[in-house]
DNA sequence: ATTATCTATAGATCTATAGATAATGC
DNA sequence: ATTATCTATAGATCTATAGATAATGC
């Protein structure tokens, strides 16, 4: 899926080796500096020249720059999204525990993996309010309304109440984004951090030590059947 | 301290009543536009119209555009970090857990209480790496280590083999954080928002449900004697 | 014929500097 | 004299569109 089927047309002006589709190049240039630099401090200019083709090549595959970064934000989020319900039915209900671990994993997996650090995208105030990153927003919204629905089923009265299911959701998101902030910094982000940041979520919701260990041990088992596929 | 002794020069072309000063209206305006719609997407224009001057007589208070946002990102953590020193000092290290519920109120009142939700300006790319917000990067750094030192003060070995001090103190900074997600989303960020994110910071670090209370309520209690003075 | 690129450019910015000017304070 | 503003503008962008062109596929 990273190269399609697809007919040449006129050379670039620097050739091209590789077999990725214009599309994904100007996609990894785009991810790449917009998270060194910011999406508005970015030109369209320098995504081509990254890429390797003219400015005005850009608009051959995307309407504008919002789009670039729309499909980039889909993909930071996406991939957890579609488990979710997969996830909730997996695991019964009873151990909802292993749900949240297993979620948490999912979603630290699909950050610390993406070729770039392009969950930090989603902070940017361009994307909280611009019109055109709507359909993220709602992913976004989906994934904190998971986090909040799983925690406050495992969470005893005493903490849902004082925190509230929506807030104690986007506790949960802002701890598993804590992945993002530890790229930023330089360190890899790998299975010990994704462990760390998941038995986080089960002590934020006042899971014990002998329920977070089951929990965990049970999501080791799971997480293999949950891979990505390509968008 | 919002206005200072200063004399008048050749008047606005739009008359201004307050009584703030010049810089302070400059920073208001450009606070609520760095926030609504980013650093890099706010034109000078734009901050300017806000004030009622013209586009270039910003220059005469600030060098350039980097210089206000600098100026607005140390009011978002100056005033945290000023009182890091003194709580640590006045609680007893063996109830550090009221310490850490203490810096997390502080905190959380500090952000819920700007005047604009400034908090996010932390999160731009373009703070995270331009040349000109080092100071910036330095107090925040400052900050998560606080966190951490006090974290992995009151957590037991086992939590803190696992997540590391340096990362439970970011961990614990992104919970803090959510007030800025609270607020964006329109919601009001007030005591009861502090209180659930000070005690999930102490959950984070493994303290029981007698200890969090202990904690809670000697805090209150000192809480009063950290109110801000103006930068 | 179809595709993916290219060149050229319009039109709209945007930041920062230079130098003039309208107030008050001394 | 000092201050805080103003006007004018240079110079450097930046996005997006129009239309031409160099490949291959049929």
């Amino acid at each position: 899926m990273t190269s399609q089927r697809r007919r040449p047309g006129r050379p670039r002006h620097i050739a091209y080796g590789g077999d990725a589709s214009p599309r994904d190049q100007i996609l990894d240039a785009a991810a790449r500096l917009f998270v060194e630099r910011s999406f508005a401090a970015t030109s369209t200019r320098e995504i081509a020249d990254a890429v390797g083709i003219r400015q005005a090549s850009l608009y051959y595959h995307f309407a504008n720059k919002d789009e670039i970064l729309a499909e980039l934000l889909k993909r930071s989020v996406r991939p957890t999204v579609d488990k979710i319900a997969k996830i909730e039915q997996l695991v019964p209900p009873e151990t909802h525990e292993t749900a949240l671990y297993l979620l948490a994993l999912v979603d630290v997996r699909t950050l610390a993996t993406a070729r770039h650090n392009i969950g930090v995208l989603s902070r940017l105030p361009d994307v909280t309010n611009s019109a055109a990153f709507a359909e993220f927003r709602d992913d976004r919204a989906e994934l904190v309304e998971a986090y909040g629905r799983l925690g406050g089923s495992i969470a005893p009265a005493t903490i849902v109440d004082l925190v509230g299911q929506k807030r104690l959701g986007e506790m949960l998101v802002q701890v598993v984004d804590t992945v993002i902030n530890i790229r930023s910094g330089g360190d890899p982000a790998g299975p010990r951090t994704a462990e760390a940041v998941a038995t986080t979520c089960l002590r934020i919701c006042g899971s014990d030590d002998h329920k977070i260990l089951a929990a965990s041990a049970a999501a080791a088992q799971l997480l293999e059947a949950f891979h990505d596929e390509p968008i």
